[in-house]
DNA sequence: TTGAATGCAAAATATTTGCATCTTC
DNA sequence: GAAGATGCAAATATTTTGCATTCAA
């Protein structure tokens, strides 16, 4: 999602209404690198609108995913993800704090690398491809 | 897990007491291509032993798991499915039908070796990967 | 003004926890 | 006999559904 255009335009083009809460879940995906939860977002869009229902926050996220504004992934957690860069790249998890982070940008065409290297090998067709690497991070690491 | 060796043994290898509902629960996992999920296990291992109850069933693939007999992973449906097929190894998944395989054996190799490229590259340890691929069964394509 | 979005409540799904009873070693 | 496993029940966590009210276009 560029950075310039702003939200209401965006949603519009996606065929969706642009109410001041869609704008800002989207603008909180958009803004944000940590692949957030729905319980994440909820509690962050709720500051500013304190009247906000979790239901509001789902159905939002559907229709977003629905329409290839967003992505939606699970890390292995059984908690939904959702990530407003949906362009293929695969992910790396700390095992220690839990946090998702993209891969380094130098890795940043493996996913369709492999996804391409597995549809000629596969009786499947392939569609797409998630990769989840699991580790500890630099922090975890040096026991911050 | 050596289909050779019978259940009661591997279960004491692995430090755990061998109780039937733990050897049968282990067998199926072991016979099992599909990749079952707590229910569905629950269901199979209940007609044997109609008093099993759920608990018994996380519990058991839990500590399972804990000793390395088996692997939890979640394909995205925030569902977790289990697999007595320890050997690193990428599954495909029909968006239709929701089946989950194990690639193609010509590509036995993939995850370790998409692994160890990502270990070099990465300001994270990398310890284990997880890799999905997303399409069409061959059944789902022929409208079966 | 009208179809769609929101909020509130309840339901559904999957998993975890507490505890008494029973079983394995 | 003691530590551990099982079963039953209740609790928790996450997501989904139903419906009346409100809002965007």
């Amino acid at each position: 999602v560029s950075q310039l255009k702003n939200y209401t335009q965006i949603l519009r083009e996606h065929g969706l209404r642009a109410t001041p809460q869609r704008e800002l879940i989207l603008e909180m995906l958009a803004g944000s690198r940590e692949h957030p939860s729905a319980d994440y977002l909820f509690a962050r869009v709720k500051e500013r609108f304190p009247a906000l229902s979790l239901n509001t926050i789902y159905k939002t996220l559907d229709l977003f995913e629905q329409r290839g504004l967003i992505k939606r992934f699970n890390v292995g957690e059984n908690i939904y993800r959702y990530d407003a860069d949906i362009h293929p790249h695969a992910h790396v998890i700390c095992l220690n704090c839990k946090r998702v982070d993209d891969i380094n940008a130098k890795l940043s065409d493996l996913t369709e690398r492999v996804k391409n290297e597995v549809a000629g090998h596969s009786g499947y067709r392939i569609i797409s491809a998630d990769l989840y690497f699991y580790g500890l991070c630099e922090d975890c690491r040096k026991g911050r």
